[in-house]
DNA sequence: TCAATTATGTACTGAACGGTACAAATATAT
DNA sequence: ATATATTTGTACCGTTCAGTACATAATTGA
């Protein structure tokens, strides 16, 4: 063990705290203050912890890709033998479960992050590793319709390409309504109308 | 004409680029620094002619649903009468030729605006006053669905509420990508296959 | 025990924030 | 001409911003 005086709060605890007031607010609607306050720690210590706001944003934000949007995705690629249509509603849902849930901000931190990037206010490199994180989402989408298109339950016709940036549109779509308030059920809703949209071959056939 | 020295700015155009400001920027996002540079006008100007940050914004969003977004709505109803496909194509076509303008922001303001809201530092008022928008345009999407079931152009069994809140959300992720630099193709490419998802009954039958 | 190391709390920095006071400039009405 | 009304430019207000200096407290290794 290393000398000197103990960190009296848990970092990972911290970052996540930090994470949620970024996801309620912004980058730029953030404050310093919002998040000593929030975290209950002062300045040198968020600094000697994080580095500086950016830097702690960048982390909160691969904290949230890591341990809310990947695990998803990974268990849309990987979730059994089950039918297409369930593996895609299971999906969908558990997306508008952490979109609507009461302990965090409504919508997705991700989209919202999104739609912040490019702003005069908001660093280059965080625009640049939310593209990057985005390109990384996209191919992992694609390649579960591929591999389902392989599989034979789609249409001979279907193009994973398309497929893919069609059920993006609609996930970031449901963000921004999740984020407007809408409630689960009407999400849910629209997430069944979007699987049923899709060429899928029954398993009868 | 009242006495007083004149103002020697277009109170228009000003109000135009102060929407493209907070379009590009936010709410949060935007300083009045910006602004006045922007605008090419000094503050006490600025705020005989708008009030304040707050009432500025105000007076950008409406003008942006009044000049971009309601006469597309308008149009997506009123549109001749033309095939369904067609009218929603045009629709769509519309919206991401909008959201992908090389003269303004990437994306949209209002889906821009609706991410922001809730935010702390995010006025109450005006998230009410977004919230009331979207209702009416929520509301004349359903309208068309309903007015296109009643001519018989969707299966029998098709629902209004379901639709427009399908059609909305691809919306609203349609403009997510955008913000994050989407081509027109690839955003056409979406309003495509979102065309194709919908059971539309095709005028042979 | 005591030097070295790390974290904490307070108090501060210069810059930027939203907003305004005020005098000079410019227009109209009489 | 002159009183009145309105806009403009400058210079400022108090507050908050992100970030830090520094002294004190706590922990370790020797």
């Amino acid at each position: 063990m290393n000398a000197g005086r103990k960190r009296n709060f848990e970092k990972d605890e911290a970052l996540d705290k930090a994470m949620r007031v970024f996801w309620e607010n912004g980058y730029s609607g953030t404050s310093l203050s919002d998040l000593t306050t929030e975290l209950g720690i002062n300045k040198p210590s968020l600094y000697a912890a994080f580095g500086n706001k950016e830097k702690l944003f960048e982390s909160s934000i691969e904290r949230y890709v890591s341990e809310y949007i990947a695990p998803r995705l990974h268990n849309l690629d990987t979730n059994s033998d089950a039918p297409v249509k369930q593996k895609l509603k299971d999906f969908l849902y558990s997306v508008i479960e952490l979109q609507t849930e009461n302990e965090s901000p409504n919508g997705c931190f991700f989209v919202k992050s999104q739609c912040e990037s490019g702003s005069v206010g908001f660093p280059e490199d965080m625009t640049l590793l939310i593209e990057k994180m985005n390109v990384m989402n996209e191919e992992m989408v694609k390649q579960f319709f591929q591999s389902e298109i392989s599989k034979g339950h789609f249409t001979k016709d279907a193009d994973p390409k398309e497929m893919s940036g069609f059920l993006l549109s609609v996930l970031f779509g449901l963000a921004v309504q999740a984020r407007s308030g809408k409630s689960r059920k009407q999400l849910q809703q629209i997430a069944n109308y979007t699987i049923n949209a899709l060429p899928i071959l029954d398993v009868n056939g």
